[in-house]
DNA sequence: TTCATACTTGACAGCATGTCAATTGACAAA
DNA sequence: TTTGTCAATTGACATGCTGTCAAGTATGAA
């Protein structure tokens, strides 16, 4: 049971170092100081080991308590907030494997549909946020529930943090603070009473 | 002379339907009804072909003729709109190949260079539209000219229109609807007078 | 001592890209 | 008519990866 762990670390490893292309079976194996071929007795498939990594990474870092901040607001506002600031905080470690998941999304189901899932909980996460907006009255006119879950659920893709971190330079910093601005400026309705995080 | 654009065109059609999974060497010649190897005559790796892939359907749908409102747009607001116009409806046309040239990114420089160019293009459309912006007095005070043209041009990117439309279901028409809605809470400062162009 | 379990070693099939060499067929110029 | 060139074909092959298979090894428990 050791070695599965070992396996997974290795993993997750060289897909957070991962700049330069794909990561091979071969690597991670080497990487774990195990035999290629021991990699299949614990996990079948490439699919299935990148999608039990993210798993992994999802204990490692106790994704769930990013969230409690998030599920303890007050108002709409706070929570759009603070639902900003964790998953918007915790895409630079899903990127990793995230990355190798989306790659093998063109080619292998297994892959398409585990990613899938796991981006659907990110799109409760926004309709909750957009949900507390809508009852506390301080939801934008301009989107129904449905419009205003997607737009937000695009605006914190991963696929957007990867554009604005890797194309246009951004720092994780700045990144979080734009789309705290961004969402407050395209969800909030005007005049509404402005949260003391989104200062400057 | 003739070949070549047959295997072009092959390509381009094989990449429109493509729903399936990769689109191989193989198919393409098939399609294009000559053997394989014909088609390492005439470009010396996938890459390449699909790099000129792209180029050719730049020259079909005449994608410079779009841009024309954009540049003969007298206000900034007007410009704004025009782009959000020209290449989010130009997207589902570049989507094929462009996907394609995505998921090549990962391992081939060459495709990466490529790709990473023409959204360089698209960039400068983001800024001109962003700088016009700007010289009315209309961009809003919450973003720099660069944030701006960054965030812009993630919003308008393939990777977001792909979210919108296959993840969320959207439809070409609402996108374009909503992305024009979004760009305009967005940029344009608030009190600037409203657009005709922006009514409901 | 015996047996099971986890791991190793090495070979191999499948499948894609890209290379190479020999051949065919058409068309043009001497 | 003959010769040369050019585009395309055919078929074999190297490479590099994933995933499979079979046989062997080490460790620890019964």
């Amino acid at each position: 049971m050791q070695t599965r762990s070992k396996i997974l670390q290795a993993t997750l490893e060289l897909l957070e170092a991962g700049e330069g292309g794909e990561i091979r079976m071969g690597d991670i194996a080497k990487r774990a100081g195990i035999s290629r071929q021991a990699l299949y007795l614990h996990f079948a498939t490439r699919a299935e080991l990148l999608v039990e990594t993210t798993f992994y990474l999802d204990e490692l870092s106790e994704s769930d308590k990013r969230l409690e901040p998030s599920r303890k607001a007050k108002t709409g506002i706070e929570r759009l907030e603070a639902f900003v600031d964790a998953w918007g905080g915790y895409i630079p470690a899903v990127y990793g494997p995230g990355r190798a998941m989306m790659a093998m999304m063109e080619t292998d189901d297994e892959a398409a549909k585990a990613w899938n899932q796991r981006m659907q909980d990110v799109r409760e996460g926004c309709e909750a946020a957009i949900k507390a907006l809508k009852k506390d009255k301080t939801l934008s006119p301009a989107y129904s529930i449905n419009d205003a879950t997607d737009l937000l659920w695009a605006m914190l893709s991963v696929r957007n943090w990867e554009q604005l971190i890797h194309q246009s330079g951004w720092t994780q910093k700045k990144y979080i603070k734009t789309m705290k601005i961004l969402a407050y400026n395209t969800f909030v309705a005007a005049g509404a009473e402005i949260s003391k995080g989104i200062s400057k």
